[in-house]
DNA sequence: GCGACATAATAAGCATGCTTATTAAACGCA
DNA sequence: TGCGTTTAATAAGCATGCTTATTATGTCGC
């Protein structure tokens, strides 16, 4: 019957990480989605704005407006590609790299503290479930037809 | 090691949600949100926007303007409340009612098509899971201390 | 009754996400 | 070469979510 109950608990469980995230991310002036552009920046040095797109799974344009705070906070910085001129090639600034690490610690806190008497094992298969669900949602568009595969790199 | 990995995945699939839902709905004018707000409403004719806003688990100002755009539709409308000249009792319009109708079918159809090959026994598991989760994210602020239980009302 | 505090709603300002539209550059084909 | 299409980035405009602050009203204690 409250079968729409799954999609609720998860959108719930998105916005309190969200919430948890910035509230001790606050000091240092990043969100949560911006930490995600820095870890895959630092992953893929010289990445470009619609690939980044692509990994984070958002609009081109959302990156866009993201990757201009990061570069006005002086984290990121855009260099022309010069193979083409339209695109830019994204890299973490100098003092990026020390505060991607505190993020990430603080990341870790936070599902640390989420998962609390949770059973690796159950986590384990709810993370596959959830997998599932992100690929037939990705699959299907709302006329039927199918987009792209999703990939895990 | 990728151990972020589920708070990434979690927040994946309810952005994908909201993108099936809202694609759905965008002839109605209507989005996720809004239509939980509704049911809400229906649930629970006279609600103030207060309760309204602890129900949907969000603040009180975001339910203030949801409720705005509501109103403005003609889906909501907000009343005095006789006893308190400073809240709003929240009703739906007869025009919401046959829109809401409609707006649960297709949520449903949403969660259908998002739940293909699952096992129904699985899905419960990773459904207990997150609720886990998301009692833990709620029962503990960033200092430590913890905030009012969790209720299923 | 009055002053202190609490509560309901709302304003201002910001980040994230979307759609749609625009600009500049690259590409493809005749 | 040149025209049409695609692609990378971005602008405009909107909804949802937050924090912080303000206004009006309610409540409690003296």
């Amino acid at each position: 019957m409250d079968n729409n109950h799954i999609a609720f608990v998860i959108s719930d469980v998105a916005r309190l990480y969200r919430r948890r995230f910035d509230e001790r991310t606050r000091s240092f002036g990043i969100t949560g989605p911006q930490m995600r552009a820095l870890v895959a920046i630092m992953r893929f040095p010289g990445i470009n704005q619609g690939a980044l797109a692509d990994r984070l799974d958002v609009e081109p344009i959302t990156t866009c407006r993201m990757v201009d705070r990061l570069e006005q906070a002086n984290l990121v910085e855009r260099r022309r590609d010069p193979q083409d001129r339209r695109a830019w090639q994204l890299f973490l600034t100098e003092s990026a790299e020390p505060i991607a690490e505190q993020l990430q610690a603080i990341g870790q806190t936070v599902l640390n503290d989420s998962l609390q008497g949770i059973d690796p094992a159950a986590r384990d298969a709810a993370l596959a479930m959830l997998a599932r669900i992100r690929d037939n949602l990705t699959s299907v568009s709302p006329d039927g037809d199918t987009k792209g595969a999703v990939s895990n790199g």
